[in-house]
DNA sequence: ACCTGAACACCGTTCAAGT
DNA sequence: ACCTGAACACCGTTCAAGT
């Protein structure tokens, strides 16, 4: 099933080896001609799949969307109440985040800059804000979160967990509170300003 | 002034020059071989000043920073109360990020990547961070900000703003937000959560 | 349609040598 | 101490050629 010609589905063999390099030894690694010889072809074969390097990137960056909202949808599938499914969501954007560090930053690396524009990507990345938002308006439903404009509010919660995580990702969070309190517990101070029931430390 | 030996800064020029390629041309262009041939020496000079390439960077970063912080406190000065202090720095770290993207978007990339560490960007960083944290705590005494930990809500609020910048600059903002609103409104929006006297739209 | 191998321009890094 | 020029291994991309 593998002699001269691959078996029939390289493009996604690659996709997958550049996940896994990006997994193993980060994003210097992520070069196409490694991509190309851990799918076991040449150098050259990719450019019969993706236009150039920015084409596989954005690739790996959908899919890192899709990974990403299947452990969203996981996170929140087991919790009933509207609260409880905010911080599960939360806590698993967190964890994608811990566990694939440079899968992730390539997934916000900007990708899709201006001119050229990658669909699927694209696509990806509207699924995981409209299930961002249906947690979202739920909570506000349930008077958990302010009313108001639901685009507006779910950018507000998402960016503020993005951007507790990308300073994570960057060593930006001093170490003394990663130190003194968990995860779960620096999420939900994080959040506790957007909720309506306040119980700051 | 400038025969065999140069101008006796070359450390200097040398950021001065990738700075420029990041503005100029983008992350993708900034190579050490550019660098040395936009500061008028031969592509293994740096090498007189930094160890590698990643060096190069956690300088530039460490520049990023300092950028920033000039324009934290500008902006803080011109203002007398809290909130509206608060307001400009957020706007003024949005400013910087949307003027310089690829610098700023640099100076968030994890340079210190754990085993190495790089003293300038270090004190940079905090130095940054003590800005922002005298700005909430002041908040907090002025009763516009909930009071708590101060670190912890300083991270809450710098995240909340960072957030939002990284999602901008990775083009996650859905855009019929971006047309409806300017900058400072969806700062403000975002930022209101925080506040003690809520006005959501 | 899908892949290979050679080729080209470019890059990071090293090192002997020059002042 | 500070810089140059040649050298090496590697990279992205192109292209003629093979099945």
């Amino acid at each position: 099933m593998n002699n001269s010609y691959h078996h029939g589905d390289l493009k996604n063999a690659l996709i997958r080896a550049g996940i896994e390099i990006l997994s193993k030894d980060g994003v210097q690694a992520l070069t196409l001609r490694q991509v190309a010889k851990k799918a076991g072809v040449s150098h050259a074969a990719p450019y019969a799949h993706f236009a150039d390097k920015q084409a596989l990137i954005a690739a790996i960056a959908a899919e890192g969307y899709r990974q990403l909202y299947e452990k969203l949808a996981a996170a929140q599938e087991s919790r009933v109440d509207a609260l409880a499914r905010l911080m599960a969501v939360a806590q698993a954007y967190a964890q994608f985040a811990i566990d694939e560090p440079d899968h992730f930053k390539i997934t916000f690396s900007g990708v899709v800059e201006a001119e050229k524009d990658y669909p699927d990507y694209v696509e990806q990345s509207k699924r995981c804000f409209a299930l961002v938002m249906v947690v979202v308006t739920d909570c506000q439903s349930g008077g958990i979160l302010e009313p108001g404009d639901p685009e507006l509010a779910t950018v507000s919660v998402w960016a503020s967990i993005h951007g507790f995580v990308q300073l994570m990702l960057a060593n930006q969070i001093p170490g003394a509170l990663l130190a003194q309190y968990s995860m779960p517990e620096l999420l939900s101070f994080h959040l506790n300003p957007f909720l309506r029931t306040n119980t700051q430390p």
